[in-house]
RNA sequence: GCCCCCAUCGUCUAGUGGCCUAGGAUACUGGCCUCUCACGCCAGAGACACGGGUUCGAAUCCCGUUGGGGGCGCCA
């Protein structure tokens, strides 16, 4: 097999959102699992609403996720000299004709089709016309009007459309610039995409791109219209949904692990394996696993696989992507190992890098935030007497020994007769402010005895 | 309106004519574990959209219906 080249081609007028990531995904994997090229290129021929704040923000988005490219980015608008010149060559050889008619006759004459009940369509009335280029004018490829329009899509077969489908479209517009659909092909072409694997709402698409090929007689490179993630509703997942972008989730705390997993899942499958890292993916991935009906995007299982990742993920790599949460604490006066250790101590806990920060503040605060009400409840005319006198033991304790404490602890909670439950409520509250918190021996053993010896005086003051 | 795609638990999926009394994950319910919160473990409930064929046999193949999604731009 010729070597594999895939293209992720996003139009810079959005951030990246899951549907998109999932699209960019699928084509890494499929290029890389084939030891093939993955290239980026953005789609602005649209200039009004093309920003280059999207261009970075995508950027960002597919290195935060690990996808990066081999080749790219390519930008469209930098190659208009190319599009024209393929365009000029259809025309010369009269496969296309340049196009008089003006947007607001076009649009008249649509209406009118569409009231008949007919099919919208341009209906050929410059075809004949032999109009040589002029501004305001426009270049459109001649469609036949007979033959049917089939090709094969990896995943799904053969896909047949009846000629009445196309009509003349246009391939480049009256200022020049080409449109989508002959800017893709060109593209696809010039660069030597072997395989366009993007969403099925471009299945409709593929009949214009396949007679341009047919124009310009070259090879058609395969498809593979792969299913489009729908929002939670079951409606496309969109911008204006609400559909969040992969940036938002790195903000709230997501691993780009568990992005990429959970994306894969989405609309694919390998057995009843669940977890994938993105090696593993690209071992595993083939496109005859694809599933062919659209998939839900669900908050709820997106944060379970979240929660997966950040317990099983060696903790060295998940403290770069926790150190921003804890911008507003002086953790540089922490050793990277005892990060790794508070991490490991808290991962099984939380669903997401955010939730983790919030949960290990408590190690780097001076002043600890008390949850007053607990405060009132735990630490009472009972309970103060009992942490003194175990202020008075914590000299002779070995902290390090999470086991020893525990013993002593328990043994110390049945001779004051209170329960151990009741005692660790107070001493949580007293060492880290919360009622929820990592095991409390270990609390103990990470602060140190100092700090401990401190925050219980502190807490019965 | 016309055209195209799709259809298994709520959701993501396994399943490619007999292994299906339909498996896993998640969410849900109950229990166990337990210093809090979690994790973990055990158990439960939960689906082949419907109707016709084909076949000895259909979740799996064919047709139709219904439902969902998408497209029909000088947007991408």
């Amino acid at each position: 097999m010729e070597k594999v080249v895939t293209r992720f081609p996003p139009s810079p007028t959005g951030h990246l959102h899951l549907g998109g990531a999932r699209t960019a995904l699928f084509n890494y994997l499929f290029a890389k699992h084939h030891n093939g090229k993955f290239i980026l290129r953005f789609e602005d021929t649209d200039r009004e609403r093309s920003k280059e704040e999207y261009v970075d923000s995508i950027k960002r988005a597919l290195e935060w996720l690990g996808l990066l490219w081999d080749e790219g980015p390519y930008f469209q608008s930098e190659r208009l000299e190319l599009y024209q010149e393929y365009a000029k060559r259809l025309y010369e050889e009269g496969k296309a004709y340049y196009c008089e008619c003006s947007k607001e006759f076009l649009e008249e004459r649509k209406k009118a089709l569409l009231e008949k009940g007919l099919k919208p369509r341009y209906e050929g009335l410059c075809r004949e016309k032999k109009l040589p280029p002029g501004p305001g004018r426009a270049l459109r490829i001649k469609v036949s009007e007979e033959e049917e329009i089939i090709f094969e899509d990896l995943l799904r077969g053969k896909i047949v459309f009846p000629p009445e489908e196309v009509d003349d479209f246009i391939i480049l517009r009256s200022d020049g610039t080409p449109t989508y659909q002959f800017a893709v092909v060109i593209d696809d072409l010039t660069m030597g995409v072997t395989h366009i694997i993007r969403g099925d709402d471009h299945i409709s698409n593929t009949p214009k791109q396949l007679l341009i090929y047919q124009a310009l007689g070259v090879d058609l490179p395969y498809f593979a219209h792969i299913p489009m993630v729908l929002g939670p509703d079951g409606a496309r997942l969109s911008k204006r949904h609400g559909a969040k972008s992969i940036l938002e989730y790195k903000e709230e705390g997501y691993l780009p692990e568990a992005v990429i997993n959970y994306l894969a899942r989405l609309g694919w499958g390998y057995g009843d394996q669940e977890y994938f890292t993105l090696e593993e993916l690209i071992e595993k991935f083939e496109l005859n696993r694809v599933n062919l009906s659209p998939a839900r995007f669900d908050p709820e299982k997106f944060l379970t696989f979240n929660a997966y990742w950040l317990k099983n993920l060696e903790t060295q790599r998940i403290l770069p992507h926790l150190k921003p949460f804890l911008s507003a604490y002086p953790i540089s006066n922490y050793s990277e190992d005892y990060l790794l250790k508070i991490i490991e101590s808290v991962r099984v806990r939380v669903k997401t890098l955010k939730e983790m920060a919030e949960m290990i503040d408590f190690y780097f605060l001076e002043e600890l935030k008390y949850d007053e009400e607990a405060k009132k409840k735990f630490i009472n005319a009972h309970t103060k007497p009992l942490i003194k006198a175990l202020i008075e033991d914590l000299e002779k304790l070995d902290l390090e020994d999470e086991k020893a404490i525990e013993r002593y602890f328990r043994g110390f909670a049945e001779n004051s007769g209170v329960k151990l439950k009741d005692l660790a409520q107070a001493l949580r509250i007293a060492l880290t402010g919360k009622t929820v918190s990592p095991p409390l021996f270990e609390v103990m053993k990470f602060l140190g005895k100092e700090k401990v010896k401190l925050r219980l005086m502190k807490a019965i003051k």
